[in-house]
DNA sequence: CCGAGCTTGTGCACGCGTTCTCAAAGTGTG
DNA sequence: CACACTTTGAGAACGCGTGCACAAGCTCGG
């Protein structure tokens, strides 16, 4: 049985604990989260909008090239400061560095990723992780057969050294792309040897002590979101959801 | 240039447009956009209670496998209707079967991937759409070298015969993994072969039309909020998020 | 048949996020 | 310098989702 009580755990929700606290030095207000859903898109846009040398960009572009509307971007915005000019817009330059600052973008992230299947071995191998600063430095597995095989440049290591390795690299970030039933377990392995953020695409409920944040990302349950609407489509409603960017 | 307007635009946004309308015949209430998102977390739940031969599970316990908590159980689950009996709890068997229902479960979902890379191979090859319905039926890529390619027991087909083969195999699902500068157009083609629902992994923002749903998964986009709030951690404040499920 | 003990279903209050709206503040021109 | 035009920044209203709290309803034992 696992310890579920901390995930979302009932009267101390994490709504009820991040109440006034969270100003920190770098940003004047607390940010809500929304707003840091959103901050990677933006930070896209003007990383693309930089290339072709455009100096200055008004709100109302850069929401459409993030695919949001135009107020939300001006109000995400000014919870990183007034950082725009009024009948100007934002300087593109300036503001691509105060949001990767803000992101922690200017720093770089070595991650390990456990689970070495066909997921874990695509993601080993995705050049795409866009704005880079999150190096795959560290693949780990079970299967004693795949210990010792190389994948790009990197070795697959067994899952006995986990706690060795990810110390030795300093790793803060895991990736978890295990099968359902080990998720738990590695993801407390995980933990113990220091990991504080996670991302989880192993399909099951998993729990992680506080201070420790973990994001889920689950292929079924998309795509069964979707055939939700999808079944709804064809009998007379409209489909309400479009894109999801939370 | 795409044409983004129809993304979340402005004054008639996804929100004004379905008001009182989405009451089908399926559903006595319009079930709110997070309880949906949830579902396949009972789902899921409910699969793994019923092959313990359990007959009957109360809100309080279906919350701790779901990870949420029991309040927020009862009342998604009073959308569906009042399937519980005061007392006792949920049927398990019942329960399982109006979710699936409503999820459209119980139907099969055929589903193309376009974009034959790392992750679509990686998605193809993926036994764990965990409750079936979603079965993979058509691989697509750009690439000559790769159509006629085998994988699993599908080959690739070229994306010049997208629209044929997504008739075809009356295809209403599509994952898109392309790289991100196809995504657009690759998107448009699917939705004029037909495609109603897209699954969307290339970092990009892509529109559909109304009457499309899309749902975006952005591995760079999520590991940039984790390294917003990992980024937090070390200078002092606690770390707000802990788990997704929207 | 009654009362004790559970468990569901829901009314209600609250907080977060979105959007509207408009004053404030900049630019540029004559 | 004044005026027209542009664009930001924030105050206010609204709607959705969450969680509390409790009445309604069921079971079981005596």
């Amino acid at each position: 049985m696992h310890k579920l009580g901390t995930l979302q755990a009932g009267p101390c929700s994490a709504a009820e604990r991040r109440k006034d606290i969270w100003v920190t030095a770098s940003s004047r207000r607390r940010i809500p989260e929304a707003t840091v859903a959103r901050l990677p898109l933006y930070y896209r846009a003007l990383m693309e909008t930089g290339e072709r040398q455009v100096a200055t960009i008004s709100s109302e572009r850069l929401a459409e090239l993030a695919g949001v509307n135009a107020a939300k971007v001006r109000k995400d915005l000014s919870y990183l400061g007034s950082y725009g000019t009024r009948g100007v817009g934002y300087d593109v330059e300036y503001l691509l560095h105060e949001i990767s600052r803000e992101l922690g973008l200017t720093r770089d992230w070595p991650v390990a990723i456990v689970g070495i299947g066909n997921l874990g071995r695509a993601l080993a191998n995705y050049r795409g992780f866009g704005a880079r600063g999150f190096r795959v430095e560290v693949l780990i597995d079970a299967d004693p057969a795949l210990v010792g095989h190389q994948i790009g440049d990197l070795s697959v290591v067994s899952i006995d050294d986990l706690d060795r390795v990810v110390r030795e690299h300093n790793i803060a970030i895991g990736i978890l792309a295990t099968p359902a039933g080990a998720a738990q377990e590695v993801a407390d392995r995980l933990v113990a040897a220091g990991v504080t953020s996670i991302l989880n695409f192993a399909p099951a409920v998993c729990s992680v002590p506080e201070g420790v944040s973990m994001r889920k990302v689950d292929l079924a349950i998309e795509l069964q979101i979707l055939s939700f609407y999808q079944l709804r489509r064809g009998t007379g409603g409209t489909a309400p959801p479009r894109e999801r960017t939370g």
